[in-house]
RNA sequence: GGGUGGGUAGCUCAGUGGGAGAGCGCUGCCCUUACAAGGCAGUGGUCGGGGGUUCAAAUCCCUCCCCACCCA
């Protein structure tokens, strides 16, 4: 498909290009048919008024990394997408349009307004699918669905019927959270607590009946909400407090409202808070309310739905809540009834949705009993049936169950799910059906003086059937039968109890299983530089689109997983994505470079395999480096680390592949074949060949293990191999013991369902053999150092000689020199079999730098002007050495150190004593030498 | 008030009993034919404070301080 690579990695282009070929091809399509284990993830369904936030795009990313790496492990993948209706926020939002259009739902009627809400979610709802297609997400769309779907409506109606059959499912008269602003009743989870500077109001109630306590003629009551004074009914005493053991069986009078009030006596009132008395208002305050069903007290409503006084205010009817606040506090001050006003901090309830204070209102609602469905869901986490990762999460799991009341299910709302109940006007009975239709006849008595609920349920409720209702319960359909329960569900913290809780509820309710078997809690987001959430009105959102935009897609998702680490948050600045924008350019020129120097090579070479006389250490070092990423980066996925995955792919691509073996493998690739004779250009073609093949096998490998991070570049990258050398044999050895499965990946048509990397394919090397080659590499790296600390350019070739007492050790090195040439740029290099023969590299210049290397000292001539920096580099040098050697002595000398540490550790510690002092010895010999 | 997580390099974070790490940033040198969105080299930390256990503590225990989030 794609001849070469471009020379610029453009990857708006690329990506809008295969993600039309993935989904045409059909790649995301899951097939319930298919034999083989299943792996499920149902979407966390996005609002429909939403659009796609960080977070959207971190909880998205991860769930197509895991879907793309178990795709290509072979499982039977569905990833199945959707929305939720919201329906709070999507009322809100058409009611907002309506306003600006001078429209009234109430006007227009139900339907009317319906039939509205349906045009815009058609034109917005799906906005956030068309982002998470941008995002590269591999969801199967033909499974996409919607919480208002007829199928799932269903579901919702059959799980509200058989709750209510079994009475779980209730109507009463409680004590609610009210939203004023949206008129509706909310759940305990929907109401956000906030820290507000408020007020503490001290005020006087006189006593009835010329009754007095500790001389004064009234009693002082503390609160935050004097406006709720209007429907006091009694004031109350904790019973053992002696100060007002004289009040009992008195009464007092409510100020402004002139109503006579007992004095009662509850264990619930802590004497130490305030005054030890306090008011009673049962219609609005939960506890109060509780209180007055103990003591039979008037329960006076003085609020409308909409936060309005209502007739029982008396005098301050009609103002809204806060201006009646004012006028109570003004009117009991010019009474001279306001004793004192304190600064009080405290939390007061907010609606999740609208932001507006949350009042504890008395109204008739519809309610889940939570006590039974409670005690399977605690037991499927207890029994580990259902596994929260991080582990921690489970506590905040427990508490909330352990702690949790019965959920208000009913909404005063629209836009949702009309509760399926019809009252009959004469009988009062309730028909409750699941059926989609029009009840005509109440079912007791058949009179035909029926009426639905007005009210729609919470959204919540239908989002806690969506791993099963998705997939077409109650029918028993294949996909449930294929896909559920699901693997795993992916989500923030904020909503295991709105969500997850209630979904691993109803699943073992409804499907005698638990919805998934993991729980990934994956990080928020935040702004890295204000520290905060990020959120529209701190105006700190870091646009993921606009990321995309500029830094593409595969930058995006992968600096998402790499900040995605467990049990922390996420913390994200701009310069984050730029970091791994930086990364896709390294990988792709790497790709470049593979290409720009493999022209040559054919399908035969690579199916001939490697030429075992001409397989370099540096060969097997860099295959093996890749076997091990492979490992542990797989590792990393099974555990949800998605940032040890980055972290261990980043390495490995940058500090190994294209730091040290794209750079060792150039004086084989340049090598031009005009040696003297016929068999040396033979083995040098050879050498060459290998170099090539396995280049082009990293690389192969390395687009397999990155494509789900980074799906595009490495499908880009893959296949401009695969048009090169698709044709290599499946299951062909690529010789000798190193059957790299090329041909087997190739059998694919996309990297997107090629196999997953197989680690042992690849030949790993023994202990022995890969420090060696680190050695190599430190002794280069000590060279380059000494020529950036003594300031050589780059360009001047040095001279160096290094010497080692292991003969094997120099033989080794000796057998490397054409590394040293090109990597730190040598000139005459010389070997002696006596550290001390060092010195005589200086015999071309003037004096030699010195470095140590294990047991191998490295000499590099200097001109005679270096040799005062020499000297402070080598008493440097020398410090640093003789505190490590010092430290290591001193453990050493510790009697208890030698006869209770492990043999282990006290071995490596003579060890290291050992080379410090070697390397302390040459360090000042040299000094001693170069100060004569 | 209760609970949970956390305090390690300038920033974001790994590291859970044996010589303090990564990425980014910063400094110096370099347009070396894959990549200046780059290369090479380097700087940088009483691991929040104090006490304890241990031959040995960033790591375990106690205590204090600070931050974040959740719940009431």
């Amino acid at each position: 498909m794609t001849e070469t690579l471009s020379k610029q990695y453009d990857p708006s282009e690329l990506e809008a290009r295969w993600y039309r070929a993935w989904d045409d091809r059909g790649y995301f399509k899951a097939d319930a048919d298919r034999e083989g284990e299943s792996y499920t993830i149902v979407i966390p369904p996005p609002n429909i008024t939403g659009v796609l936030h960080m977070g959207h795009a971190l909880n998205n990313t991860l769930q197509d990394v895991l879907i793309r790496w178990k795709r290509m492990q072979g499982f039977n993948v569905l990833w199945l997408p959707g929305t939720d209706h919201a329906g709070i926020a999507t009322q809100n939002r058409v009611e907002q349009e309506l306003r600006a259009e001078g429209l009234d739902r109430r006007e227009m009627g139900r339907e009317a307004f319906l039939d509205r809400v349906w045009g815009w979610r058609d034109k917005y709802g799906g906005i956030i699918l068309e982002q998470l297609r941008k995002m590269g997400c591999s969801c199967d769309w033909s499974r996409t669905r919607f919480t208002l779907d007829e199928g799932l409506s269903h579901a919702v109606r059959l799980v509200f019927k058989r709750l209510y059959d079994e009475g779980l499912i209730y109507r009463g008269t409680y004590m609610v959270n009210w939203c004023p602003k949206d008129q509706t009743a909310l759940s305990d989870d929907e109401v956000e607590y906030e820290q507000v500077q408020g007020h503490l109001w001290h005020i006087r109630y006189p006593l009835a009946d010329g009754a007095t306590v500790g001389g004064k003629d009234h009693i002082v009551v503390a609160t935050t909400r004097p406006e709720t004074m209007l429907g006091d009914t009694a004031v109350a005493m904790n019973p053992n407090d002696a100060r007002y053991a004289c009040l009992r069986g008195k009464a007092c009078i409510l100020p402004l409202m002139d109503r006579r009030m007992p004095f009662i006596e509850d264990d619930h009132v802590d004497p130490e808070f305030g005054t030890g008395l306090v008011k009673v208002t049962p219609a609005h305050d939960p506890n109060d309310y509780e209180m007055g069903k103990r003591h039979s007290l008037e329960t006076i409503n003085i609020l409308h739905p909409d936060g309005r006084i209502n007739a029982n205010g008396g005098a301050y009817e009609g103002l809204d809540r806060f201006e009646a606040r004012k006028r109570v506090v003004a009117d009991l001050e010019a009474a001279g009834l306001l004793e004192k006003v304190e600064d009080h901090v405290h939390q007061v309830g907010h609606s999740y949705r609208s932001h507006a204070i949350v009042e504890p209102y008395v109204s008739e609602q519809w309610f889940v009993s939570m006590r039974p469905l409670v005690e399977p869901a605690l037991r499927a986490v207890e029994e580990g049936r259902v596994r929260f990762v991080p582990k921690s999460w489970e506590n905040t799991y427990f508490h909330w169950m352990r702690n949790v009341r019965d959920w208000c299910i009913s909404r005063q709302l629209w836009w949702g799910h009309q509760i399926p109940v019809w009252y009959c006007h004469d009988c009062n009975h309730m028909t409750v059906i699941a059926h989609d239709e029009k009840v005509e006849r109440c079912e007791k008595c058949g009179s035909g003086n029926v009426r639905q609920d007005e009210d729609v349920l919470d959204t919540w409720f239908s989002s806690a059937l969506w791993p099963f209702s998705t997939m077409g319960w109650p029918e028993p359909t294949q996909d449930l039968k294929a896909f559920y329960p699901t693997s795993a569900l992916l989500t923030a913290h904020e909503i295991i109890f709105f969500w997850v809780a209630r979904m691993i509820m109803m699943g073992l309710k409804f499907m005698d299983d638990v919805p998934f078997r993991d729980v990934y809690i994956h990080p928020m987001v935040f702004d890295e530089k204000t520290k905060k959430k990020m959120s529209k009105s701190l105006g700190n959102i870091i646009d993921p689109i606009e990321m995309i935009e500029k830094y593409g897609t595969d930058a995006m998702r992968m600096t998402v997983c790499a900040y995605a680490v467990k049990g922390s948050n996420l913390y994200l600045s701009e310069e984050r994505f730029a970091g791994y924008r930086n990364f896709m350019n390294k990988i792709w020129n790497s790709a470049r470079f593979v290409a720009m120097n493999t022209e040559d090579l054919t399908v035969a070479d690579l199916e001939r395999g490697l030429d075992p006389a001409g397989v370099r250490i540096e060969d097997r070092w860099i295959l093996d480096a890749f076997a091990r990423t492979v490992r542990t980066a797989t590792q990393s996925l099974a555990d949800y680390e998605f940032d040890q995955f980055v972290h261990h792919v980043y390495h490995f691509v940058w500090g190994e592949y294209c730091d040290w073996y794209l750079e060792l493998a150039k004086g084989r690739l340049y090598s031009k074949d005009d040696g003297a004779d016929e068999s040396a250009r033979d083995s040098e073609r050879a050498a060459r060949r290998n170099a090539q093949i396995v280049l082009v096998t990293v690389l192969e490998g390395l687009c397999r293990l990155t494509h789900p991070v980074i799906p595009f570049i490495a499908e880009e990258i893959w296949q401009s191999l695969r048009d090169r050398y698709g044709a290599v044999a499946k299951g062909k050895a690529m010789g000798p013991g190193d059957a790299f499965g090329l041909g087997d990946a190739f059998a694919a048509e996309s990297v997107m369902v090629a196999p997953w990397p197989d680690p042992a394919l690849f030949a790993e090397m023994s202990d022995e053999e890969r420090a060696r080659m680190e050695m190599l590499m430190e002794s280069i790296r000590a060279v380059r150092k000494i020529r950036s600390e003594m300031t050589v350019p780059p360009s001047e070739p040095v001279d160096v000689r290094i010497a080692d007492e292991d003969a094997g050790r120099l033989e080794f090195l000796r057998s490397q020199a054409h590394h040293f040439e090109a990597l730190a740029r040598t000139g005459s290099l010389s070997f002696a079999s006596r550290a001390e023969d060092g010195g005589d590299a200086a015999t071309t210049q003037g004096f030699a730098s010195t470095a140590v290397v294990g047991s191998t000292t490295i000499s590099v001539a200097l001109p005679p002007a270096l040799l005062e920096a020499e000297r402070d580099r080598l008493r440097k040098e020398i410090e640093k050495t003789r505190s490590l050697a010092d430290r290591a002595r001193a453990k050493l000398s510790n009697a208890s150190f030698v006869e209770r540490a492990p043999e282990k550790v006290v071995a490596t510690e003579r060890d290291r004593l050992d080379t410090a002092e070697r390397q302390l010895a040459v360090l000042t010999a040299r000094l001693a030498e170069l100060e004569k």
